[in-house]
DNA sequence: TTAAAACATACGTAAAATCGTATATACGTT
DNA sequence: AACGTATATACGATTTTACGTATGTTTTAA
């Protein structure tokens, strides 16, 4: 994997993505839905998000039935590895990601991913 | 210091003050014109973005006589800090983060800043 | 084969970021 | 005071980004 550094950063520059990304450092793998329920935020403008992430190769996407999960994709250069993780654990208590995980935890009739690799 | 995640990401997603902050982070600091003949853009570009920079407080100035120099903000968070950190260190030999070191370095009549504190 | 759920994308618009050029300000020297 | 150097900012134009809404595609289930 190789990134431009500054559009990395470009990429990390808006709040929405940002949620996206602190989740996925928190949770191996979630669905659209997971997410749109997440951040409470609609469903076009987590996927435009996501089709970014996805474009730029921070993210990888799978398909299981109706759902499609992502993840973080774990062939990023080490430094940029190093940042997500930095900043993960810097924002994690704060507004609105710590919220976010909450509203994830809370959320009802989550699909199982768990269940059937 | 206090910085929003996504605003702090903003600034570093414009490839002129990336390598700004990537050259300070090896140099102490560094007046506008070094910096401006060490990116080979000119200067009112790099004032611009260099107020950017003051203005989300990652950056400090002073005045020294004519020159302004400018250094890292000491005083920001943590994980922003290590972030950068992180970043200089994985980009430092890539282009045009290498070049802009070596530029600086062939850099006739700099200013002198060390001395006369 | 029809319907519904999950997800992706197209389109038009509004807001924001960046740029080059021109100009203003501050300091030092004469 | 007049001038040169260093730096900052204002301005208008262009490009980029983000958004909401509408619609398309894929999958599952009836």
């Amino acid at each position: 994997m190789n990134i431009i550094p500054d559009q990395f950063f470009k990429i990390l520059g808006d709040q929405t993505r940002l949620r996206v990304l602190a989740l996925l450092s928190h949770e191996a793998e979630l669905c659209v839905c997971e997410l749109t329920h997440a951040l409470g935020e609609i469903q076009p403008k987590i996927s435009r998000h996501l089709a970014l992430l996805r474009g730029s190769g921070l993210v990888l996407d799978r398909r299981h039935g109706q759902w499609v999960y992502y993840r973080l994709n774990p062939r990023l250069p080490k430094w940029g590895q190093a940042v997500l993780e930095e900043t993960a654990k810097g924002i994690a208590t704060k507004q609105p990601f710590s919220d976010d995980r909450r509203a994830l935890k809370l959320m009802p009739n989550r699909p199982g991913s768990a269940c059937c690799a």
